[in-house]
DNA sequence: ATGAAAGCGCTAACAG
DNA sequence: CTGTTAGCGCTTTCAT
């Protein structure tokens, strides 16, 4: 920083030894090569002169910076802070560091971010950012850049990727809702570029299925983006069709959110006239009025798992690619109940019943 | 990564020019002393090859590495995130990078994190760990290290920093309440260790001077760490102690949120019969019941301006240190209301009245 | 306008 | 056990 750093060569020429001795000295692994005075006297100085070793000379001599790029859409969506502190403390654990670049959403930007990344000679890559078609991160897989897509991954399975079990998540929420005695069920979906919106809403599908509900196209809306004002519209949108439901599985908890809104709006109270589930159990949405049920991930376990699997990478020369999929809980709260005896929802309108003909 | 990255001799060897020439066509600052068409074929080239430009070597030579490291006590806290996303934000623009570390709440951490940020030659420094009496920090100042302090501050104005008008936003509070028609107001305060928590401290103690209020100690707390678990735990002391109030002003958000859950347990309700505010604004803390009425503090600037005042320190080799206060504003929410005409806080308790004339 | 070479701090291979 | 040296990739003087 300011004042000029000391220097292996200092400390040296300090007790009248050479640098490269200084050097042995200050690594491990080779610390045994000198004799035991000369190793004392070393670190004595290295202490007294303050000496921190350069690690940019280290990572410029032998072509690792032990540094990681973690790249995320955005770090205000409560979803990222625990994934990415427990990668970094994995990273911290394992002595490498994490350059934290958020792209705002914006895959512009993340084309330039990624290149500062790679300009500055990361060693590897996670990802947060996978689009379910993403040429940029299959370029980097073809470059061989060690990379761990989280989180979100690319339609083939090309690459090292730490997921969510999507489906089973449906699933979970979906057989939820139906043993509480529903059977009108409103989706709310998040982009289908999304590998998780895409395999929500598949799954979703299938459910319907195995529980034998037709699908009501007029209860099934897949928003343009993951945040509370498309959940928001969305369920807006459906409301304004007038077909009827008793529940909404939204695809994510900020969705879930948005359809808060939009009921209260309509007053229409949560879980009485209509119940509804999220995904993600973000912090916090334990303490809303009514607490959300939803799926649990486990967040720190996906950052942890993360940041081994690319540590493995890095270790490995040639590591395959690997899909780990993370087992989502269902979280029982006070957003959802058995349905009304007499839906509210749709009630006013006209032509519901036309509408709800749809159904079949 | 993984294959060896191109070099500028790469490129100067495949066009038959030194790569001193290279160099110089691909650093904007010196492109005018090269001939238009070498340079042309110079950046074609380059391109075509994949070129990027090892930082890391840069950085080497000119003893600058263009990067800052970010030290916060935990992402997970709702109030990091926003101002991390400005800083970073900030500094990307002006062509900077951040690393990111997390001290997990420890200083034990947090010596070892910033050892290994020094030994990687970080530029400069964020840190929004501070302790009003912090040796750690004294020491870097000490060292000329630039740092900017964020959020909280050390005692002594040695340090740059931005910081919340912590004075301003509990008097706003305060009055808030005694304009609703308040007077007997507990305090809910934090480690007076953190500038933050002591300023508050000492700004509920004059606003209640200035209003003519008479301090009882038994509604004063200030707890060990600003979580919900402490500020429950404060303010089930406080109601164990029987002293009577109608209104909690809370020195944090997250201390709020405690207050709430005390309140509940006790089937006291917010605010028909105990008004609450918070400070910060934290993400989603308008979307409780009852939506929190607290001190909006401007994370985004904070971090701007954090950002900017770093790199200003960066540019002119000899800033002095400056103090930034960010003015909070009250957001008037559902969590105040003009206190119960019988307070129900404290009736039930034997010698509440013996209690009460502590206040005096 | 371009080439040559020094040097940033460090590690490892090679010599004693 | 310890000294010498090359070289990582780059920018910048100094020559030409």
């Amino acid at each position: 920083m300011r004042k000029r750093k000391v220097t292996i060569e200092d400390i040296g020429a300090r007790i009248g030894v050479h640098w490269s001795t200084v050097s042995r000295v200050l690594n491990p692994a080779t610390r045994s090569m000198v004799s035991e005075k000369v190793g004392r006297r070393v670190l004595e100085t290295a202490k007294k002169l303050g000496y921190t070793r350069n690690v940019l000379a280290v990572g410029l001599r032998d072509g690792r910076t032990y540094t990681v790029g973690i790249v995320i859409p955005d770090l205000t969506n409560p979803l990222f802070p625990p994934i990415v502190r427990a990668i970094e403390r994995t990273l911290q654990a394992a002595g490498y560091i994490a350059i934290l670049a958020d792209t705002d959403n914006s895959s512009s930007n993340e084309r330039a971010i990624i290149q500062t990344l790679v300009s500055r000679r990361v060693d590897g890559l996670i990802l947060a950012t996978a689009l379910r078609k993403d040429e940029l991160i299959e370029s980097y897989i073809n470059d061989q850049i060690p990379l761990v897509l989280v989180n979100r991954t690319i339609k083939n399975d090309s690459a090292t990727a730490v997921i969510n079990d999507d489906e089973l998540g449906i699933k979970l929420a979906f057989e939820h809702l139906v043993t509480l005695g529903h059977r009108k069920i409103a989706y709310l979906g998040g982009p289908m570029g999304m590998s998780t919106s895409y395999a929500r809403y598949q799954a979703f599908l299938a459910a319907s299925r195995a529980h034998g509900i037709p699908i009501n196209r007029a209860l099934v809306v897949n928003a343009a983006a993951l945040t509370e004002q498309s959940g928001r519209a969305a369920v807006d949108q459906i409301l304004s069709q007038g077909a009827s439901f008793t529940a909404v599985l939204a695809a994510n908890d900020r969705l879930a959110l948005g359809c808060y809104d939009a009921l209260h709006e309509k007053d229409l109270h949560c879980p009485d006239d209509v119940s509804v589930t999220g995904f993600n159990d973000m912090p916090y949405v334990d303490r809303l009025t009514p607490p959300l049920t939803t799926l649990h991930v486990p967040h720190d376990e996906m950052g942890t798992m993360a940041a081994s699997l690319l540590l493995h990478q890095l270790g490995t020369s040639k590591a395959a690619a690997k899909q780990v999929r993370l087992r989502p809980s269902l979280v029982i709260r006070g957003s959802t109940a058995p349905p009304p005896q007499k839906s509210k929802v749709s009630k006013r309108k006209k032509g519901s019943r036309s509408r709800r003909s749809l159904q079949s």
